[in-house]
RNA sequence: UGGGGCGUCGCCAAGUGGUAAGGCACCGGUUUUUGGUACCGGCAUUCGCAGGUUCGAAUCCUGCCGCCCCAG
């Protein structure tokens, strides 16, 4: 297997830094880039502490995974460099992944690393190494129309991973490279093994890779410990229901975890009042809404006001109409949270996004609340 | 302590002689580089307690306990 990498001269005068999470699929990126003949330089990010992350596989960027990373790079003999971004990594989406659940709002750390750590920081570093692009392990794909770079969804339509990545800017994006993007997954495995890479086998990432164990709630108590806090379980009337135990645990068309039993359906969390530590629930048709205000908007295609749109990463885009900073689904759409990110496309071609910063009630379930 | 009603899984609740529905909650799994959703599976040898009748009782009888309502 062959990939171009799109570069502007000939591959044995270029130079290609590969972001290599210690993963298959970035370490599969290393091995397709050397094949091209061009000097390849593996960069691998640390981003958080040693401890208990570190042991766990399946996480990335940390101690298993940056001595992961450089087990491939001496296999394919190429240079490997570790950067230390703790503390901007810190900075830039650990606190705000805390500071989002203290609003009340669902945050999406992936986005945030890829639009700081990952496409700021690194991009800038690559470049004064002189780099000619930076490849990474993402699952979408890059194509170039009229000299203009576009951004479109992984060919592969369950692990395509655009969402993440719509607050890429034009200029990020024309550096960029994204060698696995028209591939299965299971064909990337097959590289892995091919070339006979340790991590061939690794399992997939999954889950926030800071989070040792699974417990975020755990790590943003420990930061920010009003979201801690006992509270009023409200149902739509304001009759109190039941006590949570604290904000952090809920977010917006969450149904598990409310414990609160003795109902005819279940409830789902509608609304999150961080100042009153309060939820608010109510039925799965309290969590219809028309429209949301998005917030931050990044496009890298042209505006456009008929787009299909991505409320969360799994689930297809429906369609909408964006007026202004609202945007209106065509048809209700069930459990959108604050602090996601709404991404726009057009077909398989990702236009933009921004964060949710709040939604408006269908009519649905207005007539939810007032009954 | 007169009258009436009720007591079935954590909650709601069906079942009134034939060998414990269902919903909610909870737990587990599947899916997944965010959170969540969804889907699948699990979840009362036992019906307030103790006796009795019966081949057989959550269902009938007796007593006790507890709760509710109406009267005092």
């Amino acid at each position: 297997m062959f990939i171009h990498f799109d570069l502007d001269r000939p591959a044995a005068e270029a130079r290609i830094v590969v972001a290599m999470s210690g993963g298959v699929d970035s370490s599969v990126v290393a091995a397709l880039a050397a094949r091209t003949g061009a000097e390849v330089i593996g960069v691998t990010l640390q981003l958080y502490d040693h401890g208990e992350a570190a042991k766990r596989s399946g996480a990335c960027c940390a101690g298993q995974d940056i001595y992961d990373a450089k087990t491939v790079a001496d296999r394919l003999g190429i240079a490997h460099y570790v950067l230390d971004y703790e503390s901007r990594f810190r900075a830039g989406v650990i606190e705000r992944f805390a500071d989002e659940y203290a609003s009340g709002r669902t945050p999406v750390p992936c986005s945030l690393c890829n639009q700081g750590v990952k496409f700021t920081d690194l991009i800038a570093f690559a470049r004064e190494l002189g780099a000619d692009c930076l490849a990474t392990g993402h699952y979408v794909r890059r194509m170039v129309k009229d000299g203009r770079s576009e951004l479109h969804k992984g060919a592969d339509p369950a692990r395509d991973q655009s969402y993440f990545l719509y607050g890429t800017t034009r200029e990020q994006l024309d550096f960029l490279r994204f060698p696995l993007g028209d591939l299965p997954k299971s064909e990337v495995r097959r590289l892995a093994a091919q070339a006979r890479l340790g991590v061939a086998a690794k399992p997939d990432s999954q889950d926030i890779c800071f989070v040792p164990d699974g417990d975020y709630a755990g790590l943003v108590k420990k930061l920010r410990p009003a979201t801690a806090a006992p509270g009023e379980i409200v149902g739509l009337d304001g009759r109190v229901l039941g006590q949570h135990a604290g904000v952090v645990h809920f977010t917006v068309g969450q149904r598990r975890g409310i414990e609160v039993g003795g109902q005819s359906e279940p409830l789902y969390v509608v609304r999150i009042e961080p100042e009153a530590r309060r939820l608010v629930v109510g039925p799965r048709r309290a969590l219809a809404v028309e429209a949301m205000r998005v917030d931050g908007c990044n496009w890298i295609g042209e505006e456009q006001s008929e787009v299909g749109v991505k409320v969360r990463s799994l689930a297809p885009a429906v369609p909408a109409r964006i007026e202004d900073e609202w945007v209106r689904f065509l048809s209700p759409e069930y459990g959108v949270a604050p602090g996601q990110a709404a991404v726009f496309y057009e077909g398989t071609r990702l236009l933009g996004g921004g964060w949710i910063a709040e939604t408006a009630a269908a009519a649905e379930a207005s007539r939810a609340a007032a009954a």
